[in-house]
DNA sequence: TATATACTTGACTGAAGTAGTAGGTTATTA
DNA sequence: TAATAACCTACTACTTCAGTCAAGTATATA
């Protein structure tokens, strides 16, 4: 078992993508500015996310990607499942070979404790997320910067103009 | 968060402690052939479960290791953070600077799953795994298999001064 | 229709951790 | 003093992570 940043990643991006998916497709660029993730990265992640059908993407100019269902029906479970992250914490993968062909000693701790986890992300969706208080805050706040950006890159613009009539 | 062989040998090598433990000290030769698990690699572990008191040594013939503590005051949490694997979830620590110095999206979902998972190890002893059923079969049929090889043992001697003798 | 935009794919890489192996030294006891 | 078992150090093959780079392909807009 193991939980890294390729299943935290994933997870984050993908509530990026419920939070603000009124705005039609969202691009992986945007994701990657908001969320600070390396944006090729974020694309071999999406490649995995739309092959297992939790996102569709839309190619062109403006395009981007969107979530494939409704915010309700995606589990954050799904999602680490989806990159190839597993949450099953027995070695033997629930075969009960894991020691000499056998059941190691320990075997029924591991597989209690994989029950415990796969739980409780099979219990937490996407929509859940959107509607707590903590999320709604970061979310402002990185709306937020990015406003600000865009407002520095517009000054950018005006002052290179400027230096472009001198 | 991982959990590897790691921290999975260590919690099984310290529940063949507590099965064995009216037979005094027990060398790690012992749990390795019960086990199934490299010696040379159960010295590296033994020497950090040695290092964070939850066991002690007895060197010389004879010698081994045994539980520094009752059984019933040992929790499989503390067995898998000695030999240094986190059951942390975060990828901050703790920190809060997940995401360019702040909190990044998901911060709470991964304390939450952090909290899940720390209260449900600690919440095991090695005084209840040894009280389980299941755990007491396994111990049963491995105790068993090491007679046996003992026996074959004796045997393989006997032929070989019969062998001797001729 | 040219072109910028955006997604797609594959190969590659440095760093770190895993799961050991090998070969010693030191302490104890029969 | 020989055998036993802990203790210690160094090494290695392997895998995965996290990310980069480069070359594509598809599509909408001007």
């Amino acid at each position: 078992m193991r939980l890294t940043t390729k299943g935290r990643y994933a997870v984050t991006a993908m509530l990026d993508l419920a939070l603000h998916a009124e705005r039609g497709p969202i691009s992986l660029a945007d994701i990657s500015k908001r969320q600070d993730i390396s944006l090729s990265y974020l694309e071999q992640l999406f490649s995995r996310l739309r092959q297992s059908g939790l996102v569709s993407s839309v190619r062109g100019p403006g395009g981007g990607y969107r979530l494939a269902r409704d915010t309700a029906e995606i589990c954050v479970a799904e999602i680490i499942d989806a990159v190839n992250e597993s949450v099953d914490a027995t070695s033997c993968g629930g075969n009960s070979d894991c020691s000499a062909g056998e059941q190691c000693l320990t075997h029924y701790l591991w597989t209690d404790l994989s029950r415990q986890i796969h739980g409780f992300l099979n219990g937490i969706s996407l929509a859940d997320m959107v509607a707590r208080a903590d999320v709604q805050e970061v979310a402002r706040r990185q709306d937020g910067r990015a406003a600000e950006d865009a407002l520095d890159r517009v000054a950018e613009q005006k002052v290179a103009i400027i230096g472009g009539l001198q």
